[in-house]
DNA sequence: GTCTATAGAATGATAGAC
DNA sequence: GTCTATCATTCTATAGAC
C-alpha cells in the first residue's frame, strides 16, 4: 500500500481494531499529560498489553503520534476539499468556517493537544499533507489576503479554535458553545462588512 | 525569607545571576521543545555547566519550572493589582486588556508555552498564587458575569493572547501586533457597546 | 499477536572532593 | 559553586520464545 499517496482520511481507516485501541489510550495520555510526558509504557498499560505488543502495532512512537493525529485530522481534511469544491465563494467561507467549529467542539477534549503540543506540533509540521492542508484551509478562509492585518486575523481564529478545550467553557453544552463560537469569530474573517 | 506570602514579582527579584542563566536556558528549551521533553541535561549543556550544578541553583526541574513561569508572569500580577485600584470600573477593563495585550506582544516567544504546555500548566493550577491572579484578572475583565456567553468570550479572548506565538504573526511588529489584536479582542468585553 | 528478557542510553537526583 | 562519580529508575527499542 502507498500510504505516502494516501489522504488523512483513507490513512485513518486502514487502522486496525488492536491499533485503534492504541490510539485511543494514547490521545488520552497525550491530552492530560503531553506527548513528551507520556511513555510507551503508559500507553500499554492502558490498553493492558505489554510495551512489546504496543511495538508490534508501531515501530516508534513518532508513528503513534502521527496516527493519533491523522485520525483527528482527518474530519478537517474532508471539509476543506469539500468547500474547495464549493469554489472560492463567500459562501465557501462561511460554510468552512461554521464546519470546522462544528468539528472542533465535537472534538474539544483533543483540540488543544493538537493545536498546541509542542512535540506533536513539531511532528505535524514535518509532514508535508498536513502542511498542504493548512494552506488549503487558510487559502479558503482568508483568499489572497497576506496583509499584517490578515495574519492576525488568522493568528487569532486558529488559537480561538483552541478555546474550546479551556476550562472556563467545560460546563458549557456542545451547541451553545458552537453558536457562540461562530458569532465572536465570523467577524475575524475578510470581507464581513 | 517567608517566600509563602511573597508576590512574584518578589520572588522574580530574588534569582541571583546563576538562578537566571538557568532560567533563561530553561525558558528557552521550553519554549521550542516543551517542559516535558526538556531535560536538566539539556540545560545544563546549554547554561554551560554540569547538571550538578544546576542542581545546586534548583533541588528539583518542578522548582526551574515554576521559576521560569514566575518571571514571565510578575509584570501580568502587577498590571492586574493596578487595575483593581482602578476600582472595578469600565476604564479599568478597558486599561487592563491593552496592558495585557502590551505584556503578551512583548513575551510573545513565550506565551505559547505559559498558556498551553501540559507540563507547565498542571504545575502553575497547582499554585494558589496563580489561581488566584486569574481569578483576579477575570474578575476586572468580565466582571460578576458568568453566563456560557461570558465564559466563551473569556476563554477565545485567552487563546487570542496565545495567537502572538503563531508563526503566521512571526514577520508582524510588535506595534501592529498590539493595534490588530487589541481592535479583535475589545469587542469580546462586556458592556462594549 | 502477545509474551519474557534484555540491551543500551538517558533520566532525575545525591554524595562528597576540590 | 562547580566538579566527578554514581545511584536507582525509566526510557525507546529489539530478539526470540510461545
Amino acid at each position: 500500500m502507498n500510504t505516502a499517496a494516501m489522504s488523512l482520511g483513507e490513512r485513518a481507516r486502514q487502522y486496525s481494531p488492536a491499533q485503534r485501541r492504541t490510539i485511543d489510550a494514547a490521545l488520552a495520555l497525550f491530552v492530560d499529560r503531553g506527548v513528551g510526558d507520556t511513555s510507551l509504557q503508559m500507553i500499554a498499560n492502558d490498553v493492558g498489553v505489554t510495551k512489546a505488543a504496543i511495538y508490534y502495532q508501531f515501530k516508534t512512537k513518532e508513528e503513534i503520534v502521527l496516527a493519533v493525529a491523522e485520525v483527528e485530522l482527518s474530519g478537517l481534511e474532508e471539509a476543506v476539499d469539500t468547500a474547495l469544491g464549493m469554489g472560492g465563494s463567500i459562501q465557501a467561507r462561511q460554510w468552512l468556517l461554521a464546519r470546522v467549529i462544528d468539528l472542533t467542539v465535537s472534538r474539544r477534549r483533543a483540540v488543544g493537544t493538537l493545536l498546541s503540543d509542542p512535540v506533536l506540533v513539531r511532528y505535524l509540521n514535518e509532514q508535508e499533507l498536513y502542511q498542504r492542508l493548512m494552506s488549503r484551509l487558510l487559502a479558503v478562509l482568508f483568499g489572497h489576503e497576506v496583509g499584517d492585518k490578515a495574519r492576525v486575523r488568522a493568528a487569532v481564529l486558529a488559537a480561538g479554535m483552541g478555546s474550546v478545550s479551556n476550562h472556563f467553557v467545560l460546563d458549557v453544552d456542545d451547541d451553545t458553545l458552537r453558536r457562540e463560537l461562530l458569532e465572536v469569530l465570523r467577524p475575524l474573517l475578510p470581507d464581513d462588512s
